[in-house]
DNA sequence: TAGATTGTTAATCGATTAACAATC
DNA sequence: TAGATTGTTAATCGATTAACAATC
């Protein structure tokens, strides 16, 4: 058996905290950050930084820091950022069509194909350069244009039914904004993003301060 | 010195979860579930369910089970549901008008009073029912209209102008979108909410696969 | 009362932090 | 070599789980 290091999820989501920061110092011309300098800028202690580094390799100079270039280049591939990965949204509602325009993806390697909506007047309309498709060209769309990740903004009672579209088209990672939780074969990765969670999170809080 | 209970965070977040569940439980006129079903329909084990309810007080029947309605209602008092919020949405971009049509709002107690942008272009039109107003009238807006909630859709390098706009005019909760930490006094709530955590996650996890 | 299920305790697991040996 | 800072170990902290006493 291979020793498989499990990398704590926390760990994960700080890496594109990092990954941000370096890039300001990357545009700053700064070519060497220590720890300290680096975490401090992350929000999060020098340990908790070296430590989650760690999990990956040994990528810092002991008595100098890490080289931003050097770091910035290995968070990359760690994220998965050096690939290029292309994707498609179910579900051409107000979520699915600000996500299609959302800059935020092609910044971090990520292209959006097409979108896809059961409702036929949405049908053949573009959303910027990103054409509306009827759902079920979804499965030759997907075969014909080497996608890897679908989006789901489709509600809750129809995120099942899209997410076995996508698994039978061949997609291997889904983002699914549905509030549901979907079944899908062992190869096949979910991420959850519910927004309710973090609105209703900052409501609990205000009641407790307002109490 | 009282005795402050520690919550969670990861409590709070499952709480969501909870409430949909039983609105489901509700709907289909189901008026008592154990803690073993409930925890099954909300993807946690049934230890966890009853230790995340315990920080708030003994809402079940032992023997019996929890009373759906009575839960629901409790589970609404802890999020803040109970109440009414108004929010302002500062940033009319794609993001920002996305959320103001969003019906997760509504939905939880929540309503979009106005969207602000510096832009003159967008300034007076319309998102829905919602009107976009001028940034300069921030203030003036959220003091006239009792608003507690501020969320920040501009992009990075404004979030912190915009965080302090905010804080002048009273605001005592804010979610703020952009990917940056913003710096507000002790008695303002910032709730963080950041989309490419979760894409570059998918990312990763993707990459590790089909390495 | 007997059966069922909660609420809570204690044990376990996992993540964070502090400290320092390794080393540039 | 001396000074600095990484990478890692061990201690601490916090969250989850299993087990069961309390009680409906």
């Amino acid at each position: 058996m291979t020793d498989v290091v499990v990398i704590p999820r926390a760990t994960i989501s700080r890496l594109p905290v990092y990954f941000r920061v370096l890039m300001e110092l990357s545009h700053m011309e700064v070519s060497l950050v220590s720890s300290d300098e680096l975490a401090a800028r992350s929000g999060v202690s020098s340990s908790q930084l070296r430590k989650d580094l760690s999990y990956f390799g040994e990528f810092g100079i002991r008595g100098a820091g890490y080289d931003v270039g050097f770091l910035l280049q290995k968070i990359r591939e760690i994220l998965g950022i050096h690939r290029e990965w292309r994707l498609v949204i179910a579900g051409a509602g107000k979520l699915g069509t600000a996500l299609a325009r959302y800059s935020g993806f092609a910044q971090h390697g990520l292209e959006v194909a097409a979108l896809f909506d059961i409702d036929p007047g949405k049908q053949g309309k573009m959303t910027g350069k990103i054409p509306v498709l009827p759902m079920e060209d979804l499965t030759g769309f997907v075969q014909e244009h080497d996608i890897q990740i679908g989006v789901i903004t489709v509600p809750a009672q129809a995120a099942q039914g899209v997410a076995d579209l996508m698994v039978r088209a061949g997609l291997k990672g889904i983002w699914n904004f549905a509030p549901v939780r979907i079944e899908v074969p062992d190869d096949v990765i979910v991420q959850y993003e519910d927004l309710v969670v973090g609105l209703l999170t900052l409501s609990h809080h205000l009641s407790r301060r307002m109490r």
